[in-house]
DNA sequence: GTAGACAATGAATTGTTATTCATTTTTGTG
DNA sequence: CACAAAAATGAATAACAATTCATTGTCTAC
């Protein structure tokens, strides 16, 4: 196996998010994923370890790239507030920019868990994050004192999650960023409004 | 293929329901399902088609289930904000009494929607079932007018899904159904307060 | 130009498991 | 108790797809 990720081994990894997305991880085959990047079936093998081993990288690389742009989004936030609000653009923008990854992320992180259960969950990260912008709003006062953090962060990662869920279903044919702001909304004033 | 469905289809159903909870549909074998049917391998063709006519009768079965009970839940209360608070109880106890059936949902009804394209959706029944108490809770005003429906009822679903997937996810050890106010609240009055 | 190293190939191997079906067991009936 | 019909069995089959590896192609340095 390769050691230095050469050009060959991302062609190879993007060409899988490719049939993961389109089959399933379980249902997608070696052939379809080595015709889809023009390799022969063996050259898979001199890249990634196994089957399991390509979806691990894949989710691995794309948790990284996605949770250092939500991070870099959270940071330059002012006010917990801003903060929300960057972190659900955030989010939506990378998922709206790479549909496979939506896909994949929302089907197969629970085998992916099964099989490597130490890796770096981007969920974890996430309420974690949600955990210290729901804080500092207390703080500040743009949060009720009386929240359970626990549930409220679960809460906001569930309806981003629905949310990108349904645009997923649609096969990406809407503006899935425009709903960052409505669903802040929501999640700040509620349905009764004020 | 047996017409009526005798004691032994059920057995076989829940069997299935509990090995592929466990392993996931496309890990579980049918002798494992076998086994924990204490049948053999082959008298489970005598009750299904084959081993995605079990998934789609597990699914389509609890499906009925767990619907009819929404809509008596949903039809008991008076207003739109009972209605919501009846919806969710409903859906949270539901799940919480079959565990195995909130694993199955959870990671295989995207695969199940592949291969029977005209099934009974529970989502697609639950959204509808939103979009009316949304709409009367509208028009007797506990709701705001300026509310997107169909953003709205996917942020609702997402965040009932995403307590539950938590839930899931601590193997069951706390008690769900207790979730179904605090959850409701934050729906209708926000992380702001009045 | 060629030797050796490195990379890629894809046919053959291997392991797995869904499905079948000839046989056996159970059940119901006169 | 026979007898036939129905139900159940589980070993054998068949299909499929992950992985291997002997062979072939490509590149680099001298």
């Amino acid at each position: 196996m390769q050691k230095n990720k050469s050009e060959k081994y991302y062609k190879i990894l993007d060409s899988a998010g490719a049939v993961f997305a389109r089959h399933g991880f379980h249902k997608a085959t070696i052939s379809q994923i080595a015709a889809e990047a023009g390799v022969a079936d063996g050259t898979i093998y001199l890249y990634f370890k196994n089957k399991d081993d390509i979806l691990y990288q894949i989710i691995s690389f794309k948790t990284d790239l996605v949770f250092n742009k939500m991070h870099q989004a959270v940071e330059s936030g002012k006010n917990a507030e801003e903060k929300l609000r960057r972190l659900i653009h955030c989010h939506l923008e990378e998922f709206q920019g790479d549909q496979n990854m939506a896909v994949i992320f929302q089907s197969e992180v629970r085998y992916l868990r099964e099989i490597q259960s130490q890796f770096k969950d981007i969920s974890k990260m996430y309420l974690d994050l949600l955990s210290e912008i729901i804080e500092q709003g207390q703080i500040e006062g743009c949060m009720r004192q009386d929240l359970f953090v626990g549930l409220v962060k679960r809460f906001i990662l569930g309806a981003v999650e629905g949310v990108i869920s349904t645009w997923v279903s649609a096969e990406g044919r809407y503006d899935l960023v425009s709903m960052a702001d409505p669903l802040v909304d929501l999640y700040m004033t509620g349905l009764k409004g004020e």
